[in-house]
DNA sequence: AGCACGCCGACT
DNA sequence: GTCGGCGTGCTC
């Protein structure tokens, strides 16, 4: 083979060819990583996509430069994989390579300034230079190399080239490329004993005789055999020992160890070891799965005879984890691969725990608080076989997989596996559905509050579905009593947000030593207004969702379908003029809290608190210690949290989340309020949940109250129907980006005809503003498009509209408008 | 995505 | 007059 095509981790639609030398003809394979020079200068990793004979006619492939792989670090069905996402997602081969490699596998290359090493600044003729020219010079003199970044910053110029330029004319400085191999193997130092000393007791005997004059050493020698264990345990094997283990003692000098070694009688090696831990299994894992726990799992295998694709729905603490354990067992006794995706928050809970202590070093797991490094041996892992489970964030469905026979996504529901920003925008249950596909892989969804369009999917027969409707070991569910804010305004009971029944529950949680939750949503932008005394929200007559207050503008508009409405002065349903904007957060709560409970210790858990590596595992133990009364916090605090002494939970302004303009708002405030009603009294008994509202009128608070989700769906999948919203259509959301208002005004309304005449008017809403529309002095609009499952060929309908946002682009008004293409968003 | 080439304004 | 800004196009 003289030719490969390679995939770059670059956002550029095409593969590039390169050709291969010989003295890689040999060992070069599809899926190894070779480090090629793109452009005049950058170098960076391409993946190896095919190899070939076909010579290209118009331009010479330059050569590659080396190759980063003896065997393929990116499977061929891995390849295929990154295709099918970019295509469905609507974006390049590249960005999705760019995703899936962790950082340490891809190799970049840095531009680096260094001073000639002919050149010699002293005896140089200072005339010939600028005075930051010489500067510059001095800054170098005194390093080996610098970056361009260090030098610009250092000459603060924003633009560092043509002084190089200069400079290089000149030859008093040369720039070269320097390559980092990012991933570096953790290595440990041991100490061994020397093999005619560790085989033989006599000879060793002889040795510590020989010792008695040198007493410093002899301590090193027993430090070392009273350690190791040699001789005296009948398992010890002359592995060595850890030199930081062995110098830990005082009485063990670095400078004898150091004789010893060169007199021969331990020998220093360097070992590569793992970064991850290895845990063996350890026996609690025999737990008996109950009845009911049984009776689904037998269900679940029983659906995977006809089908690929089976939803648990499992209420809140129905164990479902036991039964996806047995599952894998199952899957790994005929030698297949999981992988169990969770929520980033779910992730550093109890869970892995479980499972690490279940299935031990099989177990691998992938998260965003790894490092590099650890990313790195993940990967690794899977591919030489060390892990057979995997369990982990999104990304994780990047990870080498080479035969699947079982994905699980738990909290499937979740928004938070949908990736936002930057491409690939896609969704990890639905790419995981995907590569379920090429692995012919069986997929299990789990939730207690499955999202719409995967229970349409049960409800068309195309997936199965099981449902755990008893709470593990007959815990109870919670008793959810709802609180109107109206009245306890009118009635002057309110006490900063409490009202009064929650305020008397906390005091009496606190006396009876009680742990509570108070839980308000955290999207504190995008407000919307609201008529003090009846409760009223402008709605969009044709979009069904509520109308944003834009502050600058002073107007209320929809953030579907653009339609805009004059502030409000005056309720039209009640005619009071108390018309406010509405919305607080978490931190307030906090503060007002403490007011009123002045004894009470309070914690708050939310994005600020939690930055850190272990600010979330600090606060969760802090609260399973009992050392926190009160837990305010953000939707962190809805999911897969399990603590013993908590049996109250207040919900604060789900107004707000009720009237987020979004088709899905009615959906995900029946998720949040029955995740967080789950969190109340799992183990103590009887739970307590207590939602201030304004609206208890809403029809979804009784659903929600009796914890009919039935009923819930019911009626959504009519609300969606009616509109035409998913599952019944795909929704794509095109983002324009530009600096200049008025021209992507304009903008927008080009592209939006142009779709329209190709798509149909139905199917494009907007343009709109978003809820902030200027991010980083660019100004956005929105064009939803909406393509209806039965009635358009939805893969025709994406080709048709990337050829219109090209042509589009290429328009010379609109070169410069940016646009973002986000498929299924959420 | 970078990076180079090329065309226009405010400064020695 | 040039320096240095950024817009445009290309990378095997």
């Amino acid at each position: 083979m003289l030719y490969c095509d390679v995939i770059l981790p670059l956002p550029i639609p095409n593969a590039y060819t390169y050709a291969i030398p010989s003295e890689y003809a040999e060992q070069i394979a599809v899926g190894m990583r070779a480090v090629v020079q793109f452009g005049a200068k950058k170098v960076l990793t391409a993946v190896i996509l095919r190899l070939h004979d076909d010579q290209p006619a118009v331009y010479e492939p330059r050569p590659i430069l080396s190759l980063a792989d003896d065997i393929p670090s990116v499977l061929p069905i891995q390849l295929d994989f990154y295709q099918k996402l970019a295509d469905y997602y609507l974006c390049h081969r590249g960005e999705v390579l760019n995703a899936a490699l962790p950082s340490g596998l891809k190799l970049s290359s840095e531009s680096k300034i260094q001073l000639n090493p002919a050149f010699k600044l002293q005896f140089a003729d200072t005339k010939s230079f600028t005075p930051k020219e010489l500067s510059l010079l001095e800054y170098l003199e005194e390093r080996e190399s610098v970056t361009y970044g260090e030098a610009s910053s250092f000459l603060e110029v924003k633009n560092i080239y043509n002084y190089l330029n200069s400079l290089q004319k000149k030859n008093a400085i040369v720039i070269f490329e320097e390559l980092k191999e990012k991933y570096k193997p953790k290595i440990i130092k041991k100490i061994r004993l020397a093999d005619k000393y560790a085989r033989d007791e006599a000879s060793l005997q002889f040795l510590i005789e020989q010792l008695e004059k040198k007493p410093k050493q002899l301590d090193v020698v027993l430090g070392f055999l009273q350690k190791s264990q040699l001789f005296q345990s009948q398992s010890a094997d002359n592995e060595g020992i850890l030199k930081s283990e062995l110098l830990e003692d005082e009485s063990i000098s670095d400078s004898s160890l150091k004789s010893l070694i060169k007199s021969g009688v331990f020998d220093e090696v360097e070992v590569i070891i793992s970064r991850i831990d290895e845990v063996g299994p350890s026996p609690e894992h025999n737990f008996e799965l109950s009845n009911s726990q049984q009776k689904a799992k037998t269900e679940i295998i029983n659906h995977f005879e006809s089908k690929n694709t089976v939803l648990l729905h499992g209420i809140t603490g129905s164990g479902k984890t036991e039964i996806y354990i047995e599952l894998i067992k199952n899957i790994l006794e005929n030698g297949q691969q999981v992988l169990f995706l969770l929520p980033e928050i779910a992730l550093t809970t109890q869970i892995v725990g479980r499972l690490s202590r279940v299935f031990g070093d099989i177990l691998g797991i992938y998260h965003s608080k790894y490092s590099d490094n650890e990313r790195v041996e993940v990967w690794k892992g899977l591919m030489n076989g060390r892990f057979k489970v995997i369990v982990g964030v999104r990304s994780s469905i990047f990870l080498p997989f080479s035969d699947l026979g079982l994905i699980i996504v738990d909290e499937e529901h979740e928004p938070s596996y949908k990736q936002y920003d930057p491409a690939p925008r896609y969704h990890a249950r639905d790419a995981a559905l995907m590569l379920a596909q090429l692995h012919f892989s069986k997929v299990l969804l789990g939730s207690a509050t499955p999202s719409i369009e995967s229970y349409h999917m049960t409800k068309e027969g195309k997936w199965g579905l099981v449902i755990l409707a008893e709470r593990f070991a007959n815990a109870k569910l919670p008793e959810i009593a709802l609180v109107d804010m109206k009245i306890q305004k009118q009635q002057k009971k309110l006490k900063h947000e409490f009202s009064e029944p929650l305020s008397e529950l906390i005091i009496s949680n606190l006396q009876s030593k009680k742990q509570t939750i108070l839980f308000q949503n955290r999207r504190g932008y995008s407000p919307y207004v609201s008529c003090e005394d009846c409760g009223f929200v402008p709605q969009c007559k044709s979009c069904d969702v509520s109308l944003t207050y834009h502050l600058h503008r002073k107007e209320l508009s929809c953030h579907y379908c653009g339609h805009k409405e004059p502030v409000l002065n005056i309720c039209p349903a009640c005619g009071s003029n108390k018309i406010r904007t509405v919305g607080f957060g978490t931190e307030k709560l906090e503060e007002e809290a403490q007011i009123l409970f002045p004894e009470a210790r309070i914690q708050r858990m939310d994005l600020d608190t939690t930055r850190s590596k272990t600010g979330y595992s600090k606060i969760i133990q802090a609260v399973e210690n009992e050392e926190v009364d009160v837990l305010v916090g953000t939707q962190m605090v809805t999911k897969g949290l399990d603590f013993d002494h908590v049996n109250l939970v207040g919900v604060f302004d789900i107004d707000r989340m009720l009237h987020f303009p979004d088709f899905r708002s009615h959906e995900r405030v029946f998720q949040i309020l029955t995740q967080v009603s789950g969190r109340a009294g799992r183990k103590s008994g009887q739970g307590r949940v207590v939602i201030q509202t304004s609206q208890p009128g809403h029809p979804i608070f009784s659903y929600v109250l009796q914890a009919d989700y039935q009923g819930f769906y019911e009626k959504e999948i009519v609300e969606r129907k009616k509109y035409l919203y998913p599952p019944f259509s795909r929704m794509i959301r095109l983002t324009l980006k530009h600096t200049d208002r008025s021209l992507i005004e304009k903008a927008a309304l080009v592209l939006v005809a142009n779709l329209r005449k190709k798509l149909g008017d139905s199917r494009i809403l907007g343009p709109q503003s978003p809820v902030i529309d200027k991010i980083r002095d660019r100004y956005l609009k929105d064009i939803n498009v909406k393509l209806e499952k039965d009635k358009i060929d939805i893969k025709k309908s994406k080709l048709v509209l990337m050829s219109e946002i090209q042509y589009f682009n290429a328009l010379p008004e609109f070169k410069q408008v940016e646009v973002v293409v986000d498929v299924d968003f959420v």
